[in-house]
DNA sequence: GACTGCTAAATTGTATACAGATCAAGGCAC
DNA sequence: GTGCCTTGATCTGTATACAATTTAGCAGTC
C-alpha cells in the first residue's frame, strides 16, 4: 500500500499542524512519552512521515527527543513559563517599537476596529479558549505591523507554547470581571502618539502584568489538564 | 544491512548538527536543491535520519520544504538580514537588562577577562572565522548571564543564521584596522553601572551600528560564497 | 529560434521490515 | 518485603523498496 509521492496534500506539513495545534493545546500531558505506532495510526499515516513531522516540533521545543527512547512532551515547568513570557516581552517590545514607526494611520485605526469588536464578543463569551483568541489576535497583529516575519514567526511558537497558560490566566481575569481589552487600549493609543519608546514601555507594563499572574494561573491549569472535562482546544 | 537502535550515537541529532553547522557556514549556496541521497551517501546515513534532521532545520528556518520537490537552502535576502538583525536587537537587549540585574560582579569579571584575552588574540589573527568566534563568544555569554534559556536559545539560532554575514562584516571591520572589543567593553561598562535600561541601549545602539554595515557585508559575503577560494568554515 | 509534447532518468514520499534497544513483569535469592 | 536478575513483549532506529512525481533531454512543429 506504498502511498507514494502526494505533493499538493503534503502530509508532513499536515501532520506537523496537526501536532503543535494538539500541542498547543496540551493534548499531550507533560512529560508524556509519545507513542509513534498508536499517534501515527491516529492520524492515518505511517510511522516515518510522523516522526519526520515530531522532529520539527523538537527544533521549536515543543518535545523532546531522548535517544533510543523516543519522543516526549515537553513539560512546562514555573521557570520555563517565565522564561518563554521574558521572550515574549523581548519580542513585543521590539516589535511595538517597529509598528509605532511604521504602521499607517489606517492599520491603526483596523486595529482599534478589531478591539471594539472584541469588546462586544468579551461581553457575550465565556469560552476562554474564545478570550485568548480574541487576546492573541491583538498582540499578533500588531506585531505583524511591524513588518517583520522573523519576529512575527517567534511570537507565534511562544504562543503556541503558553497558549494553555494564559487560557487559563485569560479565564482568571474575566471571572474578576475584567478584560484586557482596556490595557490594549491604552497601548494602541501610546503606539498611535508615534513615542516608539513609550510604546514598548507600556507594552512591557502590561506583559509584566499578565506575567505576574503566570505562576498562579499555570497550577489552575494544570489543575484543568488533568481534570475530567479538561479544556478542550 | 538493518543498522538498528544505536541510542548513544544518536544519528539524528547528529546529523543535525552536522547539518546545522554546514548551513551556518553556508556549504549549501541559497536557494540550492539539496539532494537527499547524495548527502545521505556523504553523512555516512541512509535517508531516513537524514530526512528527520532536515526537518529540524526546517522549523528553525534555515532550510525550505516544497512539496514533492524537495529540501532547499534558504536564502538570506537583504530584507531577511535586516529582520534577522532586529530580532538579534529585541533578544539582546531584553538579554542584557536581565543580565544587569542578576549577574554578579564575579561573573561580569570573567566576561571582562574574555574580554582582554580576545582583545590579544584580536590583534594576532587574521581569521575572520577566529573574529568572528571571539565577537560571538562576548554576545552568548553576555546573553547566558540573563539567565533564560529561552532566549539564549533563540540568540543561538538567530547566530548561526546570519554567522556569514557577521563573518564577513568583522573581517571588513578588521581591514578598517578597528575591532568591536571597545564596543563590547562600553556596553560592559554600562552593565557594570547596573542601569538595566542603559545597557539596553548600550547593546542596541551596538548592534545596530553593526546592523547598518550588514547590507554592505551581505555583498561581500555574496561575492566571496561563489568566488573558488571562498570562506570554509 | 522559441514553444510544446513526449519519453526516460532521477528524485521524492512513505510504507514496511527487521535489528536491537528499552521496558515491565514475574521469579528468585536474601 | 525489598532488591536484582531474567525474560518476553513492546517500541524505537534506520535501511530499503517501490510508487508517483518531478525534471531534463530531445524531437517535432509553428
Amino acid at each position: 500500500m506504498t502511498q507514494a509521492a502526494k505533493p499538493h496534500d503534503d502530509t508532513v506539513s499536515t501532520l506537523y499542524g496537526q501536532l503543535r495545534a494538539q500541542a498547543a493545546a496540551f493534548a499531550f500531558k507533560p512529560g508524556e512519552r509519545i507513542n509513534e505506532s498508536t499517534l501515527s495510526r491516529a492520524l492515518g499515516a505511517s510511522r516515518t512521515p510522523l516522526r519526520e513531522a515530531l522532529n520539527r516540533l523538537v527544533a521549536e521545543g515543543f518535545v523532546e527527543f531522548h535517544a533510543g527512547r523516543g519522543f516526549f512532551c515537553r513539560d512546562l515547568s514555573d521557570t520555563r513559563i517565565g522564561h518563554l513570557y521574558q521572550a515574549r516581552i523581548a519580542i513585543e517590545c521590539e516589535a511595538v517599537r517597529g509598528a509605532t514607526l511604521r504602521a499607517s494611520a489606517a492599520q491603526l485605526h483596523a486595529i482599534e476596529a478589531e478591539l471594539d469588536e472584541s469588546g462586544r464578543e468579551y461581553a457575550d463569551t465565556t469560552d476562554p479558549i474564545r478570550l485568548m483568541e480574541l487576546d492573541e489576535r491583538f498582540h499578533l497583529h500588531l506585531t505583524g505591523l511591524s513588518r517583520n516575519d522573523e519576529l512575527l514567526g517567534l511570537l507565534k511558537t511562544i504562543y503556541d507554547k503558553i497558549r494553555f497558560v494564559r487560557t487559563a490566566d485569560l479565564r482568571s481575569l474575566q471571572a474578576a470581571g475584567r478584560t484586557t481589552t482596556e490595557n490594549h487600549r491604552e497601548v494602541l493609543n501610546v503606539v498611535r502618539s508615534g513615542d516608539a519608546a513609550a510604546a514598548s514601555d507600556a507594552m512591557r507594563a502590561h506583559i509584566e502584568d499578565r506575567a505576574r499572574h503566570a505562576s498562579q494561573a499555570v497550577r489552575l491549569a494544570y489543575a484543568d489538564l488533568y481534570a475530567p472535562q479538561g479544556l478542550r482546544a
